[in-house]
DNA sequence: AGAGTCTATTAAAACGTGTTAGAGAGATTT
DNA sequence: AAATCTCTCTAACACGTTTTAATAGACTCT
């Protein structure tokens, strides 16, 4: 209700409204007197800057959108909570649209995000059509993709190296002394799962082994524990396990070990085991699990620092696409063999 | 740039801008002919409501605020999940904040929500001091607090029993015939913490022991995997195991869990052992985790009707503090003992 | 001392939408 | 045929801020 506006503070501050803006924004431009005055005033009066008011007029505003895959896994937690620290340390405000792998939800939320006007937008996109970025573009929202590589040489955009991560993985299990391995993944429609299995296959080649004999890719239609466990009952009933496994997840990992111990197999005696994204709960459980880490948190940084320096730095702003690089993280699921 | 206006779609519709407007936001005034012209402008032009101007003149926005304790914690996570999907639903988008158990930065994030002018917030409050949400009200925007109990009456609340599920994990250690049991808990600052303890007490009580002879409480500085893992350590320092350990968390007590089977120690044949949330990965763990489960996602979806009845309706609406029940979720870390 | 330069401030005009009072056109009643 | 009513639509202002051009004063320089 009483919502007390920037005229009420210059007038309890003996000056107008325009000198109060500027002490606002531009504070160098009022003498330290006045500016002390304004400031004493709004202290006050409680006053609070009207963001929408500011908005419609300056034209832009000091908020970003972040619209992610699925909200309750881990890696985009993480991922959101990099961006949520840096807007916020830069006074800016994020929204979070969780898309929850529906295409039709993300469009929604886009344009929400394009009624706000927010000043850019953060995405994990669903898919691989770029158009849909395009036609924020043209509306003067900024766009970075996460964990998704830009398309086109003026986007920026901060992936990791998922088919390095897949070779690591792999060529990890093969130093180990493994000729016969499954490579657990995901739905292949998605980049990140056949990237990784590239790498996989890959690092098969490089060791100068025949891929048809050493690997065995085996695709489930989800990337969650339940499955993991799925696909460890099936390897059982198959009768005859592989020496080792690399999951293109660590809720896969920490399923098909869960469905393995409940077997009485040894992990890693029996079968080794590699996960991938090195979530927090990968290290907790019983069996430590070895996986390949990605720098989360620092994507979710790097993505917002670039897009707010593609807002507020127009023309000095040199769009990146930039690569992390994973890391092996080696756990007790692929220790020393017996 | 070229932003399109409402005017412009008022001029290819050969109306006026106030007859666009109506057509958006009071469909019923405006003739149907009238209107199909007004929404086929719109598509042509591929018009966007500014929402900032519709906030500034309309005096409230169509976001919400979310401030929470920890994004990195599944249950704080589902519960966002759960707001995210009734909120965008209902046409509104959320504005995040995470204050990582910071005051300065939850008061911080409250301060960027009311400069947004948001409709109203959900809150995760890290204290128990009710004047920071009074302020927030003085100004228009209602409050609902999530996971902690209001203290006045025309105040909207959603919280589980804290103390009843805490009753609950006792009392189904007691039943499985342990009588040397360790609530192995979080800061007694926070007041989940403290309810949960008590209800384990009052279990106890309930089934006529002693409390002294039979509960030990261990209060461990942070609730997460690492701090718990240190208590199975210090257990196990210490030489004399409990039949059964009650954790305040999930995250403790797959900590525990792991500490305690490389060790050794058969869980729940040589320890019992039940944790607190029912996140997600407490199913998927080794030793499958008992636990209390909290109705996480249904939590945030209540919370945000509550709130956004509050709003929309704000003479019809009753205020309410609602309590959900916890469930007892039996797994193998407390099943059969042999 | 007067012209020029700088600094600090102000008045007023936007920004795009929502809303209110009222105008105009048919339709219905007297 | 005039008066009244109903239904649509319009014109114009207001929301709270930012910004631009203009103003007034203080200082510098010849």
């Amino acid at each position: 209700m009483g919502s007390v506006t920037i005229k009420e503070v210059a007038q309890r501050a003996g000056v107008s409204p325009g000198t109060v803006s500027n002490a606002l924004n531009r504070p160098e431009l009022v003498a330290p007197a006045t500016r002390e005055r304004v400031e004493e005033a709004i202290r006050e009066l409680g006053f609070v800057r009207h963001g929408s008011a500011s908005t419609l007029r300056a034209g832009h505003s000091r908020t970003i959108g972040l619209s992610v895959m699925d909200i309750g896994n881990p890696f985009f937690t993480d991922v959101a909570a990099g961006v949520e620290e840096t807007a916020s340390a830069l006074g800016y405000a994020v929204i979070l649209g969780n898309s929850a792998g529906s295409l039709d939800k993300e469009e929604r939320n886009l344009l929400v995000l394009a009624e706000q006007r927010v000043r850019g937008v953060l995405i994990t996109p669903s898919d691989d059509d770029p158009a849909r970025f395009d036609r924020l573009r043209e509306r003067g929202i900024s766009v970075v993709l996460v964990d998704h590589p830009a398309h086109r040489p003026d986007q920026c955009s901060v992936t990791v190296n998922d088919e390095g991560g897949g070779q690591m993985a792999m060529a990890h299990l093969l130093e180990r002394g493994a000729r016969r391995i499954c490579h657990l993944t995901g739905p292949l429609s998605i980049r990140q799962c056949r990237e990784r299995a590239t790498g996989a296959r890959q690092a098969v080649l490089a060791a100068g082994l025949d891929p048809a004999a050493t690997l065995e890719v085996v695709e489930m239609p989800a990337m969650t524990a339940r499955a993991g466990q799925r696909a460890a009952e099936r390897m059982l009933a198959a009768g005859r396990l592989p020496e080792a496994v690399f999951c293109a997840n660590d809720l896969l990992a920490m399923g098909l070990l869960r469905g393995l111990l409940l077997a009485g197999v040894r992990v890693p005696g029996d079968v080794a085991l590699i996960g991938y994204d090195d979530i927090e709960f990968a290290a907790a459980s019983a069996v430590s699990l070895s996986s390949i880490r990605q720098p989360t948190h620092r994507l979710g940084q790097i993505a917002t620092e670039l897009l707010l320096d593609e807002c507020d730095n127009p023309d000095t702003h040199a769009h990146q696409q930039i690569i992390f690089q994973p890391e092996l993280v080696v756990r007790e699921s692929t220790g020393s063999a017996r």
